[in-house]
DNA sequence: TTATTAAATAAGAATGATTACGATTTAGAT
DNA sequence: ATCTAAATCGTAATCATTCTTATTTAATAA
């Protein structure tokens, strides 16, 4: 089953309908292996769908987004969405500011902090790591 | 000297004048020890001045924040700005998401990851932990 | 002290991403 | 085929931020 379906089947067992906007917004992410701006994702369904709403646009992105079949994050003031890297434990991102691709990061430095924060209750954490890769570097 | 003389007399020595406008907003961060929006900073020099311009404001966040005076970050989609810690070594913080105040942390997790990124150049990074701080929590 | 001028500010328009909302359409169940 | 909740459309509204132009002001030098 490919990546597509998966989400689309995730979405039905939730009582999520099948739309063919919907289909397609994963499609594009399935064609990209990066973080996305929103209004990048809005521009190719308005190829398609001429007279989508960003309403339509940015709802799905929020709603992928829950279903973790999308990684949310905010780059330079716009959010960014990616479809959810394969892995299944938590990760981090190396992005490359030229391209937009990304590099899984496995490392995770809240495992060191414990000590350091006790007595503070952690609900979540950003680590990313911005810079050239190496075909742009 | 105080950090409010000492940021004017820095910016003297890079040619900036000395304004009422950025005495106050220096005051002003200096009343916090935490991150505070852009739009708090604006209403409280509405007080003080009520006919400041937003302009003014944003400049000059943006001047102190390249002068070092401050240091900003990006908090649900707002800038953010406070006074920059005493430290002077690199650091990151954890952020009270009820209270605002932050806590230094001296752990930076880029240290451990050159291995990881040879080939890749990097340019920058993000490492802020979210949660309540032990009087919030 | 006054004149000079580059820097800074005020005022408000413009931008751009995002959110909101009422009306209409559609997917999926019966 | 009918029904109904979910989803979408179309558009207006919001909100932070940036831009522009005219005016004011701080610092310097006469």
């Amino acid at each position: 089953m490919n990546t597509k379906d998966r989400a689309l089947q995730q979405l039905k067992e939730k009582g999520y309908k099948k739309t063919k906007q919907r289909e397609r917004i994963i499609e594009i992410f399935a064609a990209y292996d990066q973080y996305v701006p929103a209004k990048k994702i809005l521009k190719e369904m308005q190829e398609e769908f001429p007279s989508v709403s960003f309403d339509t646009v940015y709802r799905n992105l929020y709603l992928l987004s829950e279903e973790k079949v999308l990684e949310a994050t905010e780059l330079e003031g716009e959010k960014h969405f990616r479809l959810s890297c394969g892995t299944n434990h938590h990760h981090h991102h190396f992005i490359c500011t030229d391209c937009g691709k990304t590099k899984l990061i496995e490392f995770c430095p809240m495992e060191g902090l414990k000590e350091d924060l006790r007595g503070y209750e952690v609900e979540n954490h950003k680590f990313e790591i911005y810079g050239k890769c190496p075909q742009c570097g």
